[in-house]
Parts: C-alpha cells; sequence; structure tokens
DNA sequence: GTTACTGCAAACTTTTTGCACGACA
DNA sequence: TGTCGTGCAAAAAGTTTGCAGTAAC
C-alpha cells in the first residue's frame, strides 16, 4: 500500500490505456482489478486481489480476476513473480528492479539500487542463451518475522 | 544429467548420512528419490522425479515423493525452486550459485560465477530484513528456444 | 447490433492429509 | 517390538475451460 497515490494513478493510466490500444474492452471489472493491483507493492496473490476487489464489485468472479491479470501479463503490463512457492504472485512495477524474499513468511519487497542494477550477466551465460534480464534476489529473514522471532522467545 | 558421477555420489552419501543423523529411516523408497533428486541438475518438479524412480521403484507412490521431498527441504539438503510458474521444482545443488531462466520454455541451469558471487546487498535492504544470501536471476531466451524459433520461421 | 467479457459450474492440476498396513532400527 | 514411513484414497488448494447470458464499443 505505500506505493504514491502519483504512481498508481499513472499505472492505472497505462494500463488502461494499453487495454484499449489493445482492442481489448476496459470493462468495469477489468477496471478494478487493475487499479488493485496498481495501488499494491506486496505482490498479491490472485486470491488476495479477487478479496480486495470483491469489497467494491461484489459480483466479480475468481476466474475472472485470473482471466484479467493473465491478459495484462500477456501484454506485458504486470509481471508474474515466482520467488516464493505457492500462488502465483503479480507485481504491477513493470520497471527493472530486484527483489527481497523473506524466506520465512513469503514477504517480497521491490529493491531498488543501482548498484544491483549493474549486475551484468558473465560471458559463460551466453553459452545457456540469451539473457535479457539480469535480476537479483536478496533471500533473508525480513525485520517483522526477526520481531516475531523476539517476542515469542 | 551432466552432473559429474563423482558429484552424484558425494550428494547421494551427504543426503543418506544427513537423514540417518537426524533419526530419519533410510528407506528404499528415500534413497531412490535422493538419488534421482542428486543426479539431476534440470531442477526437475516432483513428478517428473516420480516418474524416474518409479522405473526402478514401480510400487511408490506420488505422495511419498512429495513427502521425501518436503523432509529433506526441511533439513536444507534440498531446495525448493521457485523461478517459474507450475509445479515446484527441487535442486540437490546447495552450494551457492546462481540461475538462468529460459521465459519461454521454462528451463532452469546452474550458473556458476565468481563475479556473480561477489554481488552484494545494498545498504538499504537492512531496513527490509538481514540478507542471508544474494541469488542472481538471468532471465531470457535459452539456445533451444531460439532454435526452434529459427526453425519454425 | 456485434462481439468480447463475465459469471457460473465443472474439470483439471498440484499438493496435502488421514488411516491402516508394512518395514526399518 | 515399537514406531516411523508407505500406499491408498480422499480432500484441499490453485488454476483453467466451456457455455450461455450480459455489457462494452
Amino acid at each position: 500500500m505505500a506505493v504514491p497515490a502519483r504512481e498508481v494513478r499513472r499505472r492505472v493510466d497505462v494500463l488502461s490505456r494499453a487495454l484499449r490500444e489493445s482492442g481489448l474492452r476496459l470493462t468495469h471489472q477489468r477496471l478494478e482489478v487493475v487499479r488493485e493491483v496498481a495501488r499494491s507493492d506486496e505482490h498479491p496473490d490472485v486470491e488476495t486481489i479477487y478479496r480486495a476487489v470483491r469489497e467494491r464489485v461484489p459480483t466479480i468472479s475468481l476466474d475472472t480476476v485470473y482471466r484479467t491479470l493473465a491478459t495484462l501479463a500477456g501484454l506485458g503490463l504486470v509481471r508474474r513473480v515466482a520467488a516464493t512457492p505457492g500462488p502465483t504472485r503479480y507485481d504491477a512495477n513493470t520497471a527493472h528492479h530486484h527483489h527481497f524474499v523473506c524466506t520465512r513468511c513469503g514477504l517480497i519487497r521491490d529493491v531498488d539500487d543501482r548498484g544491483l542494477d549493474a549486475v551484468r550477466a558473465p560471458r559463460s551465460a551466453a553459452s545457456l542463451g540469451s539473457v535479457e534480464s539480469v535480476e537479483v534476489q536478496l533471500r533473508g529473514i525480513c525485520v517483522d518475522c526477526h520481531k516475531k522471532e523476539r517476542d515469542h522467545d
């Protein structure tokens, strides 16, 4: 929820425009799914988005949320984040960035850092394929899990 | 399958020993699952391991494979790899390393590189939690997918 | 007015669980 | 021999799909 209002607006705008320009209809349901995914920086899964959207569109169905997110991902407007086992999670931040992943609770936060952006694929990787992006995952224990551990001891 | 025989032996040995030392029984089924995961560097999913093991232990059940891998992962002897959507995949290489991920077919290969090992978490990450490891994902298109594309055009 | 989208329901895939029998230490 | 692990079956969790009605353009 820490995404600045201006950035949320920009994302909703970009997403809405791109849907229209792809000849797709901007339905009430799609708009609300777009709003929800744009406003979150917690890399929510489909169920979480579904529950949030249902507050405003009580009749929306889970499979519409699945379909909308698949559509958006297909257009490259949101990204599937595969950093933890379990349900697929989505990220509306399509700029190049990195992630902190809590191995205990599954929390994922974006990490923006010039130093990490500068990491380049080694030459040896060329034998595997063409590298299109380099993403760094910082794996560890988040502050919340540390706090819980201290409190429970 | 490109894991050197010596390394496979070492892995099977470490895994077997660790199971015993944890007071767990080294059953026929567990041993074969261990062998299978140790011999692969393709980050197989449970179903794949199941099919391979069933060649040698036709009566083994899928849920035993699930349970064995969960046990091994719990002991830190194998790692869940969450780099692609779909079924969870396992990696018997517990040394610090990086991955090349094909965004088209889901292929995952290990990448060993000193330069990538040297990447450090930025100071800013401390506000998110304690970073225990830094893993680099090289995302792109593998040589096989490139070849297929050329052949189909 | 078309055509694409939605909601419902059902199917499918992946993973987990309860229980009784069998096998390891 | 006692206990842990296995296989079977069923359930739970996550995701996809077909179809008929509805709404966007």
